[in-house]
DNA sequence: GCGCGTTTTGCACGCAGTTGCATAATCGTC
DNA sequence: GACGATTATGCAACTGCGTGCAAAACGCGC
């Protein structure tokens, strides 16, 4: 269960609305743990109930802005949390199975959807890389930049790995009509 | 929607019981998309209703093993399958978001969670390379093989990645009292 | 100041996955 | 041949997440 956590994280930075937190998490928190805005709007009302985040008083009604602080009680959790322990989730990647499948009933059509595949990761990578240049153009920072430059490194390499395997992978897949 | 994918895969590989189908994905496409026997239960059922696999004829009661095998519908749907497209799930990692929470909440605890988890990644590596050692010893392979080992290959990399990283981190980490 | 699109919040429903428990057959042991 | 442990299948309830849709406020044009 990340989510609550991620949303405090993002709220600790800045406080914000629902939209706004939306926004935020397709292009930072969101590259690790994605979330459309009803998760995001259940939750904050989640949180609000348990009184771990707050929303700064205003008319409240329906369509109406209602921007979210963190409580001392919020922050107290997500401290905890930090600490606790949590196993890696299991792994679920369609792409394998889908190899893995190939490998039984035949590659066809599997080219092109690896290509896809490559296309994707290749912008996410290029992403990344814009984002580290702009925000950590040198070495040598504090602390906490230490540990969100490390996090997107984690990014990178990821993207990297996917870019170098899928080009191995179409390297030695036969060729296949109409490409 | 993997899982019935997977199945028909590992059920073309062996015509298998459905505990047997869960022990075998505990130890080869599970590493890729696990799946508790629950799952598997449920899904033999939804396959066999809809013609794609079929229980070979034996006295069918609670208790007694149900052997399943692939009918041609089967294996059509999962040549479909392989040639259609799919969008990379969005990454959902606790961890990433565990270290961006502790860069505004401090790291306190956060050493001793990256240390197990390096020891697992460890531990997953291990295990993939000797699966390697044994089942690709040598270059050069069929298709179907070259497929598989690629498949295996994106593991390796993979935990290969974490363990790396891992051990930069906690490099860089302050260390704490009590290690 | 009225209509209309946009912004922002929210509800309802469904599906995939997890956990806990139940039930039936089988096998070993004394 | 009775008992308990193990094997094998399955049901029920819950949670997290995604999709589709609705509703209230706001902003803009005329």
């Amino acid at each position: 269960m990340s989510l609550p956590h991620a949303i405090l994280t993002a709220l600790l930075e800045k406080p914000s609305s629902g939209l706004e937190l939306t926004r935020r998490f397709d292009k930072s928190i969101g590259f690790f743990w994605s979330a459309t805005h009803q998760q995001i709007y259940r939750e904050l009302a989640r949180l609000e109930d348990a009184e771990l985040i707050r929303a700064v008083p205003q008319p409240p009604s329906r369509g109406q802005r209602k921007e979210y602080e963190v409580l001392p009680d919020g922050r107290a959790e997500l401290r905890r949390w930090v600490a606790a322990g949590q196993d890696p989730r299991p792994v679920r990647d369609p792409l394998m199975v889908r190899v893995r499948a190939a490998s039984v009933v035949g590659t066809e059509g599997l080219a092109a959807e690896l290509h896809r595949h490559l296309g994707l990761h290749r912008a996410q990578l290029e992403e990344y890389r814009a984002i580290e240049e702009r925000d950590f153009p040198v070495e040598g920072a504090a602390d906490e930049d230490r540990l969100l430059h490390g996090v997107l490194r984690a990014g990178i390499a990821q993207e990297s790995f996917w870019v170098g395997w899928l080009a191995q992978m179409l390297d030695e897949l036969p060729p296949e009509e109409g490409e």
